[in-house]
DNA sequence: AGGTTCGCTGTCAGCCACTGTCATAATTTT
DNA sequence: AAAATTATGACAGTGGCTGACAGCGAACCT
């Protein structure tokens, strides 16, 4: 490090950037910390701002609404799951690729470096039950996971090499897909906190068990067969 | 109609509950106008009142928000649909009562007497696509949709005697077919205005379309198999 | 090293969604 | 007809969010 030109291949952070960055960290940190202790309606943007001692306008500057300040965590480890679905072998099953996936996002994300601050397995349990208890963070978190999904998707489509706009089959796993995992959340966010001692591993593995049950809940459901309509 | 006591067995109306839900009407076929025509982000809610005559403190005692008013018609639908899968009887498939349900729910309000004001397939669709192309509207719509899908699970669960909260499966089955459903939505508000001429039963069709894909997208999916983590 | 350019930030002003409060008018009840 | 209930309007205030402009410091060029 301490190269004066400019030819490092991943490109030279630069000054500004790293400020850049740190500032948001701050932000995302301040609004996670205070959403946490008095509530999400009860904390206003000025009393973010403030506490990183940025204008409010700044704050907009980094963050489209208030909800993407609180869901920003939450954006990157989605960011990293689609990461780590990119990088299964396409042969592989698509089902089969999701699921790791998803496992390595969670336990990589959990053990790695991205512990600081308010990043941790209980701090995401935590998070999930706020954005759940709360309407408005829990419709923005909606609205990003269908985002995701399309992208899910347009990589499914990719790999299996066929139209994504034209085979409704990709939308549709990823979907349900994401229905397992959104699902799962629930059920982990109001399991208690016996789940949440158990680390990644807890979380982990109530996403297997719903992806587990849906081949029987489906075939429960008797999905085939004429209708008659 | 037209007796003079208190006998009905329906509980008469009054005159105030009349007035109440003739200017709730009038709010909502206000709103949907002058969103469709010019844009929802662009109308205040001002501007509804106005239409309306009436304050603007009046419209927040109707709608708790601006989506709401714009989703107001669809809830309704979806209100129907809850009660269509109510009548549904238990002996029957889930899958195949969710179907029955969800078409029942789309023909008849398409041809009963609910046709007047905002509230054909046209203006379904035109709504849709409204949806689809302003996030703070389709927040608010995914948001409810995980509502109503609590509730589907709750029947289902019902339905086949299992305990809603500990049995995942009824929510998952819910999740799944909420998950079709929606996609169907995007397909048909995204397919050009062919299937518009077909009135509800191009609606219907894509939807059937969606579930008979559901089996084979997850067979497709190889969602059996050990992973061996 | 010097100056220039560019991008981040703060300040100010303003719109609009949304809420609490109280007075008033209309409806229902007795 | 009087009293209790309830919808509505008028008003004021909070807070999310945006546009415009100016200042300042990093980055880039010579």
């Amino acid at each position: 490090m301490g190269s004066t030109s400019t030819a490092a291949p991943a490109a030279a952070p630069g000054l500004r950037e790293r400020k850049k960055q740190r500032t948001r960290d701050a932000l995302v940190d301040a609004a996670h910390r205070l959403f946490l202790s008095q509530g999400y309606a009860r904390t206003t943007v000025d009393e973010i701002a403030a506490a990183v001692d940025v204008s409010q306008r700044t704050f907009f500057r980094y963050f489209a609404n208030k909800e993407e300040a609180a869901l920003a965590i939450l954006a990157d480890a989605e960011e990293y799951f689609i990461e780590r679905l990119a990088d299964r072998p396409p042969e592989e099953p698509p089902l089969l690729a999701l699921r790791i996936a998803v496992c390595a996002a969670w336990r990589d994300l959990s053990t790695e470096d991205y512990q600081q601050g308010s990043r941790g397995v209980g701090a995401a349990l935590e998070l999930l039950r706020l954005i759940e208890s709360t309407p408005s963070l829990l419709a923005a978190q909606l609205r990003r996971s269908a985002e995701q999904e399309q992208r899910v998707a347009a990589i499914l489509a990719a790999r299996q090499g066929v139209d994504a706009v034209q085979d409704p089959r990709p939308r549709l796993l990823a979907a349900v897909f994401g229905a397992a995992v959104r699902t799962a959340h629930l059920a982990w966010s109001t399991a208690g906190d016996r789940q949440r001692e158990e680390g990644p591993e807890g979380m982990i593995a109530v996403i297997e068990a719903q992806l587990d049950h849906l081949g029987p809940a489906l075939v429960a459901g008797h999905w085939s067969s004429d209708t008659g309509h």
